[in-house]
DNA sequence: CATGAATGAGCATTCATTCAT
DNA sequence: AATGAATGAATGCTCATTCAT
């Protein structure tokens, strides 16, 4: 977890308690209200210090924005790895990562919104830790991309333009949760992606492997 | 198109030519420094008007951002169908509206990533406003998705869902163009666009058909 | 009528009317809403005329609160001589005058609020025309109160001190309305008061002549 | 005294001193510039305070105002009772409540006439609790008068109506001011009146009763 | 380490007044 | 004479940040 943000009080623990204090009680503030909208004395409140404790952890109130926007990150940077780290077949863990995905989405639905809305409200220099937090994760999703055009399982496409389709449609479940929790639940979205991927980037073989991961599936309790 | 935002001031005209003030302006400081960092003094003063001026066609700094993002959605309500007018081939107008989306999408750049940002800012009723025009510009790609299902040229998706694919698409070029502008230009991303949804979307027949359009495109001029 | 406040217009009988009509909305206006809470353009929309013409007829908005503290004064400056011209006898003008002050702030019961409200809004120089004017008013109760002395009807008293006692008697009315209104109507306030300044003022000849006065408005239709 | 109005600051001790503070510099301010030409910065300075702080024991410039009328209500709630509590003859404590109360609009002149002018511009709800307050303080003069009236030592009057009176009469010394002070002082208008509301109200007994403790006071050093 | 009272710059909004038409 | 659009100074209120305790 790397934020050079740094923090007036020298016990580690501590600083590491306080700030995921302040980080729980701001992603929650920032996801309802918006960044702007949310007070400094709001977030102490929520996180049950006083306002001038805050900044012996924190420089300004976008560093907390940072630290908030950083810690939706790392649940990709740790959730997608978890979820394929059992897995060696290369199609499987390219489902396993996107499901994952889109399952992080869900659960920090309003966290990943707020990434949208408020990253340019960040100062470039801390918004570039961001670009660089999510050009690593989307990274996660091209190496699986990657694995299944060299198993000759998906066609040959440009792989980070659609690594973006795919981060994409991620973010669409949450973009777009208005509208779309209307249509169909999280695993109807998933389920209507896969369908949707696999048509545009199977290759005839990865057409056969799927059928086979499939029925595998299928036949599975 | 009609915002029931009331203006003080009679003159029909005159109310137009000062409100497109306004929001050139508005579009512009919101865009680049955000919604909450922009005063109504530096809208008034880059739209060339004393503050209290903006006053009597707003009654909001918010109804100052809801003029400007129904002036986005106004764009695409009137690109896009201009784009199709001339067409009658399903095919030919389905990939003209994305098209046409994904350039609209262009030109405004930075308003559709301020939509993005801004739109929750909105207080709800306002919200709703956006909603419903978003969903409305949503119908026209729908439209055209469906009609080329009904020709049998694409398959039976779901044609919502899929439609929100199309519109990530295009959007995606303004929300994610600090890293897609140094992989490619438009007239790519959109060539690999039409590449990827064809190859999910098109039946055989569609196929066929395509492999048509495309050969008496190649030999035009 | 003497207000020394210039007007730009020089047809006489306009000057009048425009007046008239300003002042009108004026009172309502600031009866109900007070001074500062009241606009020029409120003004100007009750009056029916644009916000730029009050400017031809008035230099200030401080002028349009002398205007209408003037026309409240000069009701009382009309009515009480109206009131107690036909009448003779030092007793019957004294009630007359009384009970004429009373009627008057009740029709113009939230001017009268009003000017205790408002008179110190004005500037000093303006505030003294009001003061000038309301001295005269009380000459006049003064007057009547002289001769009831004069002709051992009244007891001698403090002759300013209890014109201030009659008037303020008659100005409650108004300032208190919210609640004597619960407690009697315009007659019995009145009736009540009577009695009250009776018993204190009259001597034991005006007494008798008060009980013959009495005895002929009984036996009267 | 409770007003409700919150503070936003815990320790009681110090909100109410920071309270007094406010409402000793909005008093001054109010009544010489009155209500809508002070501003909150003008109370900041003379508080010897800054504006932000201000807010947090206050809601509102309003609330501001409220504080200050109900500071004088206060006094006369306080003063009054004070006056009369070692006093047992009813006609003694009748002269003292109103000798009283006219020695605190002495005392507070500014304020009394700060009362009439601002009271309208509180909102409807904070008004109720000044006129409830009013009505409170009328009920001790009141009492006075009933007990006089019980005792056999004044008339059978409406006792509401001529508290008015008593109180009106108290209230003018500091809102004729201007002119009053120019023909007594203040010990002879509260002798004025005494003689006047002595005629107006004394049955015989209560006039022997009356002469009695005036002789044992002038006899007194 | 922690508190929370205090600061004061910053901003949206209003409105008396002007002036071109 | 009359209009009403335009002005811009003025003001109530907020809130990130500091610092004495």
């Amino acid at each position: 977890m790397t934020h050079d943000v740094k923090a007036q009080v020298t016990d580690e623990a501590l600083v590491q308690r306080r700030r995921a204090q302040i980080v729980a009680a701001a992603v929650e503030l920032f996801s309802h209200q918006g960044f702007y909208r949310t007070t400094m004395q709001d977030v102490a409140k929520k996180a049950g210090v006083s306002a001038g404790l805050i900044y012996q952890y924190v420089t300004d109130k976008e560093d907390v924005l940072l630290l908030v926007l950083l810690s939706v990150l790392d649940s990709y940077k740790q959730e997608i790895p978890a979820a394929i780290s059992g897995l060696t077949d290369p199609l499987e863990r390219f489902w396993a990562a996107i499901s994952a995905y889109c399952r992080v989405v869900d659960q920090r639905r309003e966290a990943t919104v707020l990434a949208y809305r408020s990253t340019k409200s960040l100062p470039d220099d801390r918004r570039e830790l961001i670009k660089r937090s999510e050009i690593e994760t989307n990274g996660m999703i091209a190496a699986c991309l990657k694995d299944c055009i060299k198993a000759g399982l998906m066609r040959e496409v440009n792989v980070e333009l659609v690594t973006y389709q795919l981060v994409t449609f991620a973010h669409s479940w949450a973009l777009k949760h208005w509208r779309l929790k209307e249509l169909c639940d999280l695993d109807q979205y998933v389920a209507e992606g896969f369908d949707f991927f696999a048509q545009a980037l199977l290759t005839p073989k990865g057409r056969r492997h799927q059928a086979k991961i499939q029925g595998a599936a299928d036949n599975a309790p």
